[in-house]
RNA sequence: CGGGGCGUCGUAUAGUGGUAGUACGCAUGCUUUGGGAGCAUGUAGUCCCAGUUCGAUUCUGGGCGCCCCGACCA
C-alpha cells in the first residue's frame, strides 16, 4: 500500500490524556482511534494487525477442531434468567428495546446462546465432542475501563465452547485447547513472558487457567516458578504461594495481563438449558462443556506493550500490518521496487509521500514494520534493508530482500 | 463505585478578572529532501450550564468528559 494512500497520519506527539504505553503508541501512529473510555475504533493499520491476530487464532481453533460460527450480540433477558445470571452479572449491558419493550443484553460471553443452540444438534454421543468457536465483539460494562486496549468496554473476542460426553474427555480436550493457546502466543511472539497460570474458576468452578503475560502495565500479580514455567495467581495463592506444580516455594513475583482464561464448566449450563445426551446404552446425560476465551484487542495491546522501544512499536512479523515499509528519497525512486515486491506477493507499505527524510525515519520507526528498504540517489541500483529490532542496516540486492518475505 | 489529577485551535503547550500567544498541523506559493526542513501569507481555540462582576477563559457552584490509584472483573 501507498502511505499517501493512508487517510490516517501519525501524530508528531502522543496523546498527552494517555499514559499507557500501548494507548499513546498505538493512537500516535494511527492504529486506533479512541472514541470514549474503553471503545476504539480501528484504523486501516490497526485493522491489518486485528485481522492477523484474528487469522492466528483462527488457524489455531480450527487445527483442535474448533467449528467456526457467528452468534448475536442481542441477547433476550429469558436465557439470562435461565441461568441465573441476569441478577448475577454486574457489568452485563441490559436495556429495553423501545418498540417491543423486551429487556435485551449485550453479549458479554455467550454461554447463555451456545447452550440453548447446540441442544438443537447435540442428541446422541455419536454427536460428541463437539468444539464451536467465535470470533465477535463482545460488551462488558466495565466500572473502570483502563490502559488502552487492555481492559475495554467492547472488544473483540475469541470464544470457544467444548462439548463433551463424560470428564475424562473433557479433560483430554482441556489439554489439548492449553497447548492450541500456547502455540497461539508462541506466534503472536509473547510466549517467553506469557505464563499458564492457575487461577480460580471465577464464578464457574474451581478449575480455571489463565495466561498470564509480564508487562508493567499489567493489573494481576502472579507467583512463577521458573522451573515448572508455570506460575499461580496472587488471587488464590493464599500467604505462603507455593508452586502447583512442583510444590516450589521460590517464586518470582511479576505484574502481569491474563490474555487468555480457560475453564471447564462441567454441567453448569447444560443443567439450566437441560443439554443433554443420549448414551450407547440410552441412558440420558448431561453433556459436559468447556470454555476458552483468549481477548483479541487486549492481545494487541499486549503485544506493544512488550515488544516497543522510545521510538515506537516493534511488530512482531506474524501480526505487522505490512512486512516491509519501503522508502524513498526521492519522488518515484522507489516505485519500481514497490512494484515489483507487492507483485511477488510481498507486504509492503511505500512510503511515497513528499516529506523529509526525518519525518519518513521517524514514522517508519514509530509504525514499527519488521523490515525498512531504504532507496535513494545514494543506495544506487542498491537497496538499504535494516530490521527494527537491529541499530544497523547493509546496503543488499533485490534477491536478498527477496528471501525475508 | 470510593479517592486523586486534568479539561485552552486538529495536536502539544503558554497566559490573563479587560485584545488569548507560541510550535507543529492544515491551505497557498517558492525553495528544500539521509533522522520530524526554510521563508512568506493565511486558517483555526478557552468542555457545557448557572452564579458573582461593568466585564469571566480566569473566581464560585453544578454538570459532562478523560487519565491514574483502589474496589470489582463470567
Amino acid at each position: 500500500m501507498r502511505q499517501s494512500e493512508l487517510f490516517t497520519k501519525t501524530l508528531k506527539e502522543a496523546p498527552r490524556e494517555e499514559e499507557a504505553v500501548n494507548a499513546r503508541l498505538l493512537a500516535q501512529a494511527g492504529f486506533v482511534d479512541k472514541t470514549m473510555a474503553g471503545v476504539y475504533s480501528f484504523l486501516p493499520l490497526g485493522l491489518r494487525v486485528l485481522k492477523n491476530v484474528e487469522r492466528i487464532v483462527r488457524e489455531e481453533m480450527t487445527c483442535i477442531g474448533g467449528e467456526e460460527i457467528l452468534m448475536p450480540s442481542l441477547q433476550p433477558k429469558a436465557n439470562w434468567q435461565t441461568t441465573g445470571r441476569w441478577e448475577t452479572v454486574d457489568d452485563l449491558f441490559k436495556f429495553t428495546s423501545f418498540y417491543s419493550r423486551s429487556d435485551l443484553v449485550l453479549g458479554g460471553t455467550h454461554e447463555e446462546i451456545i447452550a440453548p443452540l447446540v441442544k438443537k444438534f447435540l442428541l446422541s454421543y455419536r454427536d460428541l465432542p463437539r468444539a464451536i468457536f467465535q470470533i465477535q465483539t463482545k460488551f462488558r460494562d466495565e466500572k473502570r475501563p483502563k490502559s488502552g486496549l487492555l481492559r475495554g468496554r467492547e472488544f473483540v473476542m475469541k470464544d470457544l465452547y467444548s462439548f463433551h460426553e463424560n470428564e475424562a474427555d473433557l479433560d483430554r480436550y482441556y489439554e489439548k485447547a492449553k497447548r492450541a493457546y500456547q502455540k497461539i502466543f508462541r506466534r503472536a511472539g509473547i510466549a517467553k513472558k506469557t505464563y499458564l497460570t492457575y487461577a480460580s474458576g471465577g464464578t464457574f468452578s474451581q478449575y480455571s487457567h489463565e495466561f498470564q503475560t509480564i508487562t508493567p502495565a499489567g493489573e494481576d500479580t502472579i507467583f512463577i516458578c521458573s522451573g515448572c514455567r508455570v506460575a499461580i495467581n496472587k488471587e488464590i495463592a493464599g500467604s505462603d504461594p507455593a508452586c502447583p506444580v512442583c510444590g516450589r516455594k521460590e517464586l518470582d513475583s511479576q505484574n502481569t495481563i491474563e490474555v487468555g482464561n480457560i475453564f471447564k464448566l462441567k454441567d453448569k449450563f447444560s443443567k439450566p438449558f437441560g443439554l443433554r445426551f443420549k448414551t450407547a446404552e440410552g441412558e440420558e446425560k448431561d453433556v459436559l462443556m468447556g470454555c476458552y476465551g483468549l481477548g483479541l484487542n487486549r492481545l494487541i495491546g499486549t503485544i506493544v506493550e512488550v515488544s516497543h522501544d522510545d521510538r515506537g512499536i516493534i511488530w512482531p512479523e506474524s501480526v505487522a500490518p505490512f512486512r516491509f515499509h519501503l522508502l524513498e528519497f526521492k519522488k518515484g525512486i522507489g516505485q519500481a521496487l514497490y512494484r515489483k515486491l507487492t507483485s511477488s506477493g510481498a507486504s509492503v507499505l511505500y512510503d511515497d509521500r513528499a516529506v523529509s527524510a526525518g519525518e519518513k525515519f521517524a514514522d517508519a520507526d514509530l509504525i514499527g514494520l519488521p523490515w525498512r528498504i531504504v532507496v535513494s540517489e545514494k543506495t544506487g541500483s542498491k537497496m538499504e534493508v535494516k530490521s527494527r529490532k537491529s541499530k544497523k542496516s547493509q546496503l543488499v540486492n533485490y534477491d536478498f530482500i527477496r528471501k525475508l518475505g
